[in-house]
DNA sequence: AGCACGCCGACT
DNA sequence: GTCGGCGTGCTC
């Protein structure tokens, strides 16, 4: 017998079907097994088993083991490792490792196994006065605990914890107590308190409606739309529910799970130790543990992240996916993949259903409703009563002719003077980290830029260095400019740094606590933040849009917007749309029932129709003017952006690969002229990175052309050579 | 990804 | 004369 094997090395040439014999294992597809490969020893995944080989026997060599006892990848994974391959033009070791723990690799992690203690059969039903004298305390409260309390058994580590040890020996001694070997598994956030049971929450009619709709489907797509707090949360639990009920499994994604605690809590009460819960912020062993439940089938709803649709459960009858017009949907480093696809190709695969969930969804989504192709729910009513916040659209260009030229308004400083007073919380949102954007002599215009990547450095005050945000290089803050030597350095825009500092000067005797990428670089850092905020430990809370998601503060009622235009000036056509989600989510968090809360919303453009939009919490308007601008623009969904990014260290060895890969798709174009509405070349927006030269092809299709977007695939894979990378993809995040 | 083979510069 | 630079080629 023959093994087909994929060794576990993430290289092209290497990313082949190799043949190994069998010798004697009992190999079978799924697992995983150990090979001589060349001079070395390797991991392979067997992805097939068959009698007769094409190889030339000579070069054959045997498996030398074998690393698990059953197959740890599905039939359904196979088949999903096909379509990936095929349509994203992934490897496919790149791929098998999305299905499986990182930590699995390389042995490093296991099953834990541990003593458990059972009671054997025998002693079961017996009246324990007859082999347990009367003054033993101990050993009765023993054989009570696990007669009564745990009869599937209890670990000896657990045990000893609460009770007599010397009482278990004897009952070991005495077979009373069987001691076997078994798995435990490491439980994430098993001290977490559990919520009150909610089942007996009567649905509101719309909620009711949404339920039905999906639980009479089979093989659909929905859009649920619904703002903040209309209750959606809810419908994906009762269709949960309704899966469960007839044998099948789940899958929930939220875009980043560390950040709600909340959503576990519910599922737990709600589903038990039927939840799975995979995410980047479990411990190896803990992922593992949770990621073995889904394969065997001990859980049968799976909570996660964008990585978490590739969860091992079988015979999944609904995915959902909340908040999907998140961008952490879209994994942007190889292997790059869009969760959305990956969920309609398993919800076909399974005749399951997918549930797209967004108080804001993307264009494309909600255009899809729009024509029909996928069905729309919508949620209108407020389930805990809430109101809408108070948008207040500050024009700061007002301010800066009276001559304010800080970051905060007169309006801001007045209601977050009046915010604290009464003992509320405020939120400040800057989507710009560190103290000072960018560093600049004032006598010369000289900036300081990072010496690898074609990008200005950050004053970060913390540290008292220039940060490069792209590398991580860090160098000297400027004090005087290197090349006139002038001392007047002007600082550029603040980032979040510097206006907890003010904040701290404005109002003395407020605590500000600061939440970006810098204060959480440190595991748990997030939970910990948002735990302090919460726990009204802190009165401001300053962040990028990380504060934009996550939990709810009651008592928050002012949320300052403090640049609104960020993300609105990016040159890309996605930047109004994600201001619109932005603000709204932002804007979202101010406010509760009893108390109304208030959004100060600062602009250097006030007269942009987007912000209208926000203040009246209208997505559909804003919806029906963006689409218009997308059709009479041809941008997404009204057609397809393809961009081939090329970089390496060797300018002109990148442009070569860029001119081949470009030549192929002129061809191409040339061919079929009706399929591009534009195609060139140029330098990337950031030229360099890290040292590498980085250049672009973008080309915008027509929306019926899947085949010419494959042929550009293609043409980047076969025109990829060594010291270069070089990818295709489509409908980029981001086109820095 | 590793690792070895292989053909050109500065050292005991 | 040799040690060693890392270019390129192969791994069932």
């Amino acid at each position: 017998m023959y093994a087909e094997v994929i060794i576990d090395i993430a290289a092209a040439e290497v990313d082949r079907i190799f043949d190994y014999d069998c010798g004697g294992f009992d190999i079978k597809r799924g697992v995983r097994v150990s090979v001589p490969f060349g001079r070395t020893k390797a991991e392979g995944f067997v992805i097939g088993v068959k009698e007769d080989t094409s190889v030339p026997i000579e070069k054959i060599k045997r498996i030398s083991s074998v690393l698990d006892k059953s197959p740890i990848i599905t039939e359904e994974m196979f088949a999903l490792m096909d379509y990936m391959r095929t349509s994203m033009h992934l490897l496919r070791v790149d791929i098998l490792r999305l299905f499986i723990p990182a930590a699995m690799r390389g042995g490093r992690v296991k099953e834990l196994v541990r003593q458990l203690a059972v009671l054997s059969e025998e002693y079961r039903d017996r009246d324990p006065d007859e082999f347990i004298r009367k003054g033993a305390i101990a050993q009765r409260e023993l054989y009570d605990y696990l007669s009564i309390d745990k009869p599937d058994g209890e670990y000896v580590v657990e045990l000893n914890k609460i009770l007599s040890a010397s009482a278990l020996r004897n009952f070991a001694e005495r077979g009373i107590v069987r001691i076997v070997d078994a798995e435990k598994r490491r439980v994430p956030y098993a001290d977490m308190p559990v919520e009150e049971e909610s089942r007996h929450i009567t649905p509101t009619e719309e909620q009711q409606r949404a339920c039905d709709a999906i639980n009479g489907a089979s093989g659909q797509t929905f859009l649920i739309h619904g703002v903040t707090g209309s209750g959606k949360t809810e419908v994906y639990m009762r269709c949960i529910e309704h899966v469960l009920g007839i044998g099948k499994t789940a899958v929930m994604l939220v875009p980043e799970i560390s950040l709600t605690p909340q959503m576990l809590r519910n599922f737990r009460s709600r589903f038990g130790d039927n939840v799975a819960v995979l995410h980047s912020g479990l411990g190896q062993g803990e992922k593992f543990d949770e990621w073995r439940k889904c394969l065997t089938g001990e859980a049968k709803v799976v909570l996660g992240a964008r990585s978490a649709i590739f969860a091992p459960l079988k015979n999944v009858g609904i995915i959902i996916i909340d908040e999907e017009h998140d961008q952490s949907y879209v994994s942007e480093r190889n292997p790059r993949y869009v969760t959305r696809k990956i969920a309609e190709w398993r919800k076909h695969y399974n005749n399951a259903n997918l549930v797209l969930g967004s108080a804001t969804p993307s264009m494309e989504t909600y255009y899809e409703a729009k024509q029909g192709k996928i069905a729309l729910l919508e949620l209108t009513g407020r389930v805990n009563g809430r109101p809408l916040p108070e948008v207040r659209i500050v024009n700061m260009c007002k301010e800066v002719l009276r001559g304010n030229r800080t970051i905060f308004s007169d309006e801001l400083t007045r209601e977050l003077r009046s915010c604290l007073s009464s003992g509320n919380q405020a939120m400040l949102f800057l989507n710009r980290r560190g103290y000072a954007s960018y560093v600049m002599c004032r006598m010369c215009g000289y900036v300081a830029k990072c010496e690898r990547c074609d990008v200005s450095l950050v004053y970060h005050r913390e540290e008292d260095r220039l940060k490069c945000h792209y590398c991580g290089n860090m160098y000297a803050p400027l004090t005087e400019c290197p090349v006139c030597g002038s001392k007047f350095i002007k600082e550029g825009y603040i980032g979040t740094e510097k206006v907890a500092d003010k904040l701290r000067e404005m109002f003395p005797s407020a605590t500000v606590l600061r939440m970006d990428n810098d204060s959480t670089r440190t595991k748990g850092a997030h939970a910990r933040i948002l735990g302090e905020f919460g726990a009204k430990k802190a009165d401001i809370l300053v962040g990028t849009q990380m504060i934009a998601k996550g939990h709810d503060f009651p008592d928050v009622t002012l949320v300052g917007i403090l640049d609104a235009d960020m993300s609105l000036h990016v040159a890309d056509y996605r930047s109004v749309e994600r201001t619109f989600q932005l603000t709204t989510q932002v804007a979202g968090r101010a406010g509760r029932a009893n108390r109304p809360g208030k959004v100060i919303l600062q602009t250097y453009t006030p007269n942009h129709y987007v912000y209208n939009y926000v203040r009246s919490g209208d997505y559909k308007g804003f919806y029906e003017k963006e689409i218009n601008l997308r059709e009479v623009t041809k941008y997404p969904p009204f057609s397809k952006i393809v961009r081939v990014l090329v970089s390496g260290t060797d300018d002109e060895k990148a442009s070569g690969v860029l001119k081949n890969i470009y030549e192929r798709v002129k061809a191409v174009k040339d061919a079929q002229p009706d399929k591009f509405i534009y195609l060139a070349y140029m330098r990337a927006p950031v030229k360099k990175i890290m040292d590498e030269y980085r250049m672009q092809i973008l080309a915008r299709l027509v929306p019926d052309s899947d085949d010419v977007e494959d042929l550009i695939y293609t043409a980047t894979d076969e025109c990829r050579t060594a010291g270069i990378t070089s990818y295709a993809e489509t409908n980029p995040i981001k086109l820095s």
